[in-house]
DNA sequence: TGCAATGATTGAAC
DNA sequence: GTTCAATCATTGCA
């Protein structure tokens, strides 16, 4: 124990010094070369040393005298220096600035899903935005809806109290190892940048542990998103009066079954659906050869072709002129 | 249960 | 961007 501490002080270069320059760092510095022993700093690493063996009160009331011994700053100051010096100068350099890129690519994600920031807005709107996908009108309310808004609130709610836990266990943590250290520090040398170096350690350790809470969090709402996007195929079929409106559409512009976008958005508010709904359903209706009713006509020689059968048969019926194509109806061809 | 009807999706063409 | 054509997947009926 004796030639360890006789070796530490050798190796922190205190040998040699004076009082005045031991009570000063400065002129500390400015001999630690010079091989002259120390007795003041030689006593106090002796007594150190020798604490370990003695009872608890007679250690106690060496740690008490030592802790006010004069000279006590100066050997602390000194070893906290070489401590840096030696040890921590190196875990500086891997220290980082600024926040991390993917808890802010995790941060904003949370936030657009409604998960992480103010509840009214976020959540609403993620649930309305899968509706939309998912078929269905934004205002329906329907049972999706809903479901998904509960999911998503039940996320939310976990996702918050467990972030709530992290952070009350990383002050708590914080504040015990800050306390701890503080109370070392008055038996080794610890310094309050290294205190501070600790701090930033147990809270970069605790984001380590938040961005997987966020990233959890991230992949449950992909996979409720998901599920209820899935839903999107299975499809309910439109409402009788829904079709009638489609259908009375169709027919009526057979010679240019295309709505325009005004004309789509007012159907789709008719039929309680989507524009694209709208869209869909015409697209389908274009290509698929409805049976017992007609087909939209594309030259004019069709559409008398079509009047051609249509009154075939038929007695008095007066010669069509047309000028453009068109569709009738046998009922608009069979009247007296 | 099989099958036709039908809403939705996808990829190519424009 | 829209439209078409093929296809998928579900619904509803006999």
């Amino acid at each position: 124990m004796e030639n360890q501490a006789g070796m530490m002080l050798g190796h922190i270069g205190l040998s040699g010094l004076s009082q005045e320059d031991v009570g000063d760092p400065i002129n500390m510095r400015k001999h630690q070369n010079m091989g002259q022993p120390q007795q003041d700093i030689g006593d106090i690493l002796q007594q150190i040393m020798t604490m370990t063996d003695e009872s608890l009160d007679e250690a106690q009331a060496r740690k008490h005298a030592l802790n006010c011994h004069r000279m006590k700053p100066a050997l602390f100051s000194v070893l906290c220096e070489m401590k840096e010096k030696m040890a921590l100068g190196i875990r500086g350099i891997q220290e980082e600035d600024g926040p991390d890129p993917q808890i802010l690519r995790l941060d904003n994600m949370l936030l657009a899903e409604g998960v992480a920031g103010l509840e009214k807005g976020g959540a609403s709107a993620a649930a309305a935005a899968v509706a939309l996908a998912a078929g269905g009108s934004p205002n329906d309310g329907s049972l999706q809806h809903e479901e998904y808004r509960e999911k998503l609130a039940q996320i939310r709610q976990m996702y918050h109290s467990e972030l709530e836990k992290y952070e009350q266990a990383c002050n708590e943590f914080t504040d015990h190892v800050m306390n701890l250290l503080r109370e070392q520090s008055r038996t080794r040398p610890v310094s309050p940048k290294e205190i501070e170096r600790m701090v930033g350690i147990i809270h970069r350790k605790f984001n380590t542990i938040q961005m997987q809470l966020k990233q959890s969090t991230c992949e449950a709402v992909m996979i409720l998103r998901s599920r209820f996007l899935d839903a999107r195929r299975k499809r309910r079929n439109f409402s009788k009066q829904a079709a009638e409106v489609l259908n009375e559409y169709f027919y009526s512009n057979l010679a240019n079954p295309y709505p325009s976008e005004e004309a789509k958005e007012e159907l789709a508010k008719k039929c309680s659906i989507t524009v694209s709904q709208v869209s869909n359903w015409f697209g389908n209706k274009r290509i698929r050869p409805a049976k017992g009713t007609p087909q939209p006509l594309q030259t004019l020689e069709d559409t008398r072709h079509h009047v051609t059968l249509l009154t075939a048969g038929y007695e008095g019926i007066p010669e069509v002129t047309l000028s453009s194509p068109c569709c009738l109806h046998v009922s608009d061809v069979r009247q007296d």
